[in-house]
DNA sequence: AGTTCTAATCTTGCATACAATTACTATATG
DNA sequence: CATATAGTAATTGTATGCAAGATTAGAACT
C-alpha cells in the first residue's frame, strides 16, 4: 500500500502512544528524516490526519498536536457519550447472540485486568468493550464515528483511568450496561452509557483544572496564560 | 491563505452541487488543468476530502465520489438522525434567547419558501433551520460534527425535498420541534427531531430502490455506464 | 532595559520530474 | 468468437528544487 498511508498510521500511533504530547510541533523536515522519506508523504498524511481533527494544521504555520481547551474536550466528552448512548440504544434494539457474545468476553477480560489492577491492561480491554457496543449497534457508520471520536479521546481517556479504584467503578458500570442491553431496555442502556462517559469527561476537566500551572501549563496553552 | 485549502472547497462544492456526481472520477491531471495549479495542492485536497469521508480514495487507483450503497445509506441517516436529537435534547436543556430567536428566523424563511413552493429555496432555508438547532446545542464540538454529517447528506436530501407535498409536511415537523425545545421537554424534541430525520432517509431508500434499474442503476454498482 | 524595526534563517507551499503501478488496446490463440 | 496475453498508454506515488511566508536574532532607538 501507499506509503503515505502507512506514514498517517505510524504517526497517528505515535501520538495515541504519547510520543508526541499535545502541542507538540511535527516539523515536515524531521518527519521526513525519521521515516526515511521525502517530504511529500509526510505532508500528505499530515493533512489526512488534520482533516480527521486528530492533529491541527494551521496554514504556513506547521502542524501541532491539537490542544483542545478544557471547554472543548468537555464537549468531546459529552458528544462521545451522546453517541456511546446511541450505540447503546440501537445495541438494546437489536442484539445478536454474536454481539452478546462479544461484549461478553470483552467484560470478562475486563474483569480480570481490573482484578489484577492491570490498569494498562484495563485501558486495552476496556477499548474492546467499548468497541464490541459499537459493533452490536448495527450501523457500521456509526461505529466508524465512534471508532473515530474514541480514538481522539484515547491520550485523555489512559490518563483518567489510572485514578484510584476508577477501575473497579468503570467495571462496575459496564456490568450494569450489559445488563440493560441484554434486557433489551434501550432507554435504560442509554442513560448509563451516557454518564458512564460522561463521568469521565467530567472527572477529566476537573484534572486538568486541578493540574493547571503544573507541568506543561503551557500545553492547556491558549494564548494568554492559565486558563479559567 | 493556501491553495489546497481553497481547492478543497471548491471540490466540496462542486460534488455538493451535483457537478460530479456520485462514482464520477476525480481525475488529478484534469483538477489541476481546471483550477490552473499542479497536481501537488489537487492531490492535498482530495486526500483531505477523502479523511473527511466526502469522497473515496482507493490508493493507486484514484478517487472517487462516494457512492454509499443503499444500507450505508439509511445508516448514515440513522446516525444524522441519532446526532440531531442529540442536538435536540441539548438544545431543550440549553436554550438562550439568542438560539432562540436564530430558529425562529430560520424558521419563518423555511414558512416562505414552503408556501411559495419554493424547492430550492426551501432547501437552502431547511439547512439554516438545523444548522440554528445545532448552534442551540451550545455544544461546539457536536454542533460541527453535525454540519458535517449534514454536509455529506446534502446530495440525497436535496433530491428527497423535490417529493410532492413533503415540504409543507417538512415545514409542519419543524413546527413541532420548535415547540417542543422552547418547552425545553429534552425527550420529545430527541424523538421528534429523531422521525423528522429518519424519515428523510427511509424515503430516500425507497426512492432508491424504487428507481433502481432507471437512470444511472449503474451509480450505485459498476463503472460501465455513460453518465452525463 | 525595553521596544521596534530589519535582516537572516527556517519552514511551508507549490511546481516539476521521474518512478511505479494500473488500465487499455491490439494481437494472437484455442 | 471469445479469451488470454503482451505491449503501450495513462495515472498515481514520491523526490527534489525553488519561491514565499513565518520565525528568530540582532541592532538601533527611545
Amino acid at each position: 500500500m501507499s506509503q503515505a498511508f502507512r506514514l498517517k498510521q505510524s504517526i497517528e500511533d505515535a501520538v495515541i502512544a504519547g510520543e508526541f504530547l499535545p502541542g507538540d510541533r511535527l516539523d515536515e523536515a524531521s518527519l521526513a528524516e525519521r521515516f526515511g522519506v521525502s517530504r511529500t508523504p509526510i505532508r500528505e498524511a499530515l493533512l489526512q490526519l488534520g482533516a480527521e481533527g486528530f492533529i491541527d494544521v494551521r496554514p504556513r504555520r506547521g502542524a501541532i498536536v491539537s490542544v483542545p481547551s478544557p471547554t472543548r474536550l468537555f464537549e468531546m466528552f459529552e458528544t462521545m457519550a451522546e453517541i456511546e448512548s446511541a450505540c447503546g440504544r440501537l445495541a438494546a434494539r437489536r442484539l445478536t447472540p454474536d454481539n452478546d457474545a462479544a461484549m461478553e468476553a470483552a467484560h470478562r477480560a475486563c474483569e480480570i485486568a481490573a482484578r489484577e489492577g492491570d490498569s494498562e491492561q484495563y485501558y486495552a480491554d476496556n477499548r474492546n468493550f467499548h468497541e464490541a457496543i459499537y459493533r452490536a449497534s448495527r450501523n457500521s457508520f456509526l461505529a466508524d464515528q465512534a471508532f473515530a471520536l474514541h480514538k481522539r479521546l484515547s491520550a485523555y481517556r489512559r490518563i483518567q483511568l489510572r485514578a484510584r479504584n476508577r477501575l473497579l467503578q468503570s467495571l462496575q458500570e459496564h456490568a450494569g450496561i450489559l445488563e440493560a442491553i441484554r434486557a433489551g431496555d434501550e432507554q435504560l442502556a442509554a442513560t448509563r452509557l451516557h454518564d458512564h462517559v460522561l463521568v469521565q469527561g467530567e472527572r477529566f476537566s476537573d484534572m486538568v483544572l486541578g493540574l493547571a500551572g503544573d507541568r506543561r501549563s503551557d500545553a492547556a496553552g491558549s494564548r494568554s496564560g492559565t486558563p479559567k
